[in-house]
DNA sequence: GCCTCAAGTGTTAGTCACTAACATCTTTCG
DNA sequence: CGAAAGATGTTAGTGACTAACACTTGAGGC
């Protein structure tokens, strides 16, 4: 919890965003890093497990579960994912948007990155799974679960590449009608979250 | 073309896979794999790129692309991609499986490799939008073939880890059945394939 | 059979991500 | 203030991967 460590993993993840976007993902060493942000290389790996890491860090797990979970539970399981997803939309209009955007653009010059970014989405498809699946239904909202957020990940790799054409918000939606083409047309409430 | 590297090629895959089984892929070096196929490390890099891709090597991708094409072009690009892929079921059912499988089965208990097989989902991706994307489409098309791919991927890992209990046909019918449920009442003739 | 060229492979010496063990410093709190 | 707990530093590794260059083995022309 301390204020000190935080600090640091901000500064860290500040110094490599910036030396990413300068120097290219591949050229900048960890050490640099580290040095650029005034601690040790071992530092860095006490904050970040790989150096991958540093840039992929995505903490909207349980807020995405619980939004799957809040939809009518006799929807097959892709039109709850789907719609769970398309309720966040106003939520992710409000975003930082601008460093995550510069991070995924990086990410989207990088192979090794995205396959980070496809890693980043088995741990939220879990969280779904273990959220809103139905005793039995496991297999399926698993597929489902997947299906989404593997069109949301290709949704954004497009969007960073091609500058902020739309908002986050939109860039989901326009996903998951691709997914179920017949969601353009219906009207999906937005999620209200629970209390924390 | 030579025969002599492509036995050298087999040799290291077989000892590789052999390895990892035994002592888990992380414990097993790529000198060790070397040295049980009667080469040098050097030798392994020249026909892998990375310890990864001795395990996950996927020459699919065309058969796939063209299945999609194939599809009428009417249909929404999701529909497409799924129809393509059920088109394929029965040419899966006669796969060499066992090899395939217990390739999955290392990678399933893995995350790095299950990393990378979502980025040879990728590789895949961009073969289906080139092969079959309308002018105008791609976005969609990229968006959707990314759903289905990793539906799949999530059947496969399931399936590595459970045991066969179902034929790799079987599975993938299942996973487009998740991604567009109305396909399960649809009749999909089977992809026949362009002469070589 | 011999020569040649090219493909395949080996050797060596490096860089860099990442880990383990232990020492040191800083903050917090009694 | 003093001590425990947390954050960081140092050092010495391992192993994936690369570059440069030398060597071997095989197929085709003479």
């Amino acid at each position: 919890m301390s204020t000190r460590a935080e600090a640091t993993r901000a500064r860290l993840q500040a110094a490599a965003l910036d030396l990413f976007e300068r120097r290219g993902y591949r050229a900048v060493t960890v050490e640099e890093i580290a040095a650029t942000a005034g601690v040790s290389h071992m530092t860095f790996f006490r904050h970040f497990a790989t150096k991958e890491r540093v840039l992929l860090d995505d903490p909207f797990d349980p807020v995405i579960a619980e939004a799957v979970a809040a939809q009518p539970s006799d929807l097959p399981a892709i039109e709850r994912v789907a719609r769970g997803m398309l309720s966040l939309t106003p939520l992710l209009d409000q975003e930082p948007t601008e460093s995550t955007r510069r991070g995924i653009a990086i990410a989207a010059g990088v192979p090794e990155l995205q396959a980070g970014m496809a890693a980043n989405t088995a741990t939220t498809a879990r969280a779904i799974v273990d959220a809103a699946a139905a005793p039995g239904d496991e297999a399926e909202m698993r597929m489902a679960a997947a299906a989404c957020l593997a069109a949301i990940t290709a949704a954004l790799l497009g969007w960073a590449a091609d500058g902020p054409r739309s908002t986050l918000g939109d860039l989901v939606a326009g996903a998951m009608t691709a997914v179920v083409p017949h969601l353009a047309d219906a009207h999906v409430p937005a999620f209200a979250g629970s209390p924390a």
